[in-house]
DNA sequence: TATTGTTATACTCTATAACTATA
DNA sequence: TATAGTTATAGAGTATAACAATA
């Protein structure tokens, strides 16, 4: 039995972690808060060299695995503003990993390509992912835990993103 | 059948919002941005007139059940920097909701308080963080996956909050 | 000497507003 | 007129280092 569904029948266990959480409700804000900052302080370990670190990362796989529209519509998705997509894209090009190429159909937008060498490094940039991910995620024991997490998770963000795509506005 | 054990045992369903989340391994890092964005937007709003925001809450919440430990110890658990802590407790103590108390054990030390009008100010405040979290959480359709979910996010904070409590350090 | 809390400084992000070129 | 992309500027937020008081 999982603890996904062991733990949430029951009555809530007033434990050490309860004392300064926040919420009457719940600890949404406070655990969302830790996992988050776990996540990106991981991620930004793994991908310390990479030019515009995890969110480098995020643009080179989305433009490896030929992201559909342009270089505005993956910054939306992203939650990256446009300005700072522009000097990400910069950083990204410069250092050979990507390219901008216009778009055919409409010669004020432009599409993002990975180059052989970006491709290439992306290899080892995945695995460093993965291992940062597997680090954050043991805090669940099981393999099914973490397995539904990564779907409850997936569901809510595209659930969130596609009500308002562009909330990548506002990080506090 | 909750989504949680619905999806995760059977295969990956490529949908339109694969298409540029990052990872192969899974869009952990993509989703994980977008729902605490999405969250962080909705605390920003709710306590917008809160010196300190969703922040200033949270130190706030602590302080009216009784947080143990010192000023210090708060910010560390809450993942604020100790600098910080100075300036958004000058201005929750201004605002006439917290009070700094020397610890009569450690008189370095200070341990936070509410007073009575920030006692008060809490109950709407939790009204507002209750329909916040509510309006997050709306993404996932029924309540047993909205229960599991806090569930394995708690799970994964304690543990996370548990092995590295200083991990508050890195934003990005 | 180490730690709590505070203050001051420098720096990194980010938001905003222009501007160009296309539509 | 509206949109994609770029650039420049100002502001908010953050980290770093120093300091005083206490352990």
């Amino acid at each position: 039995m999982s603890a996904a569904t062991r733990d949430h029948a029951g009555p809530r266990r007033p434990g050490r972690d309860d004392a300064c959480g926040g919420a009457l409700s719940s600890d949404l804000g406070w655990a969302l808060g830790v996992v988050f900052r776990s996540y990106a302080k991981a991620a930004n370990a793994a991908f310390a060299e990479l030019p515009g670190g995890p969110r480098g990362y995020q643009v080179l796989a989305a433009a490896a695995r030929g992201a559909p529209g342009s270089q505005l519509e993956v910054a939306r998705h992203l939650g990256i503003d446009r300005t700072v997509m522009t000097y990400l894209l910069d950083d990204l090009e410069s250092a050979g990993l990507i390219e901008r190429r216009p778009d055919p159909a409409d010669r004020r937008a432009r599409r993002i390509v990975a180059t052989a060498q970006g491709r290439e490094s992306l290899d080892g940039l995945d695995r460093r992912l993965r291992d940062a991910e597997r680090h954050v995620l043991n805090g669940l024991g099981t393999e099914a835990d973490r397995s539904a997490f990564r779907d409850l998770l997936r569901q809510l963000a595209t659930h969130v993103s596609a009500v308002d795509p562009g909330s990548g506005v506002c990080d506090a």
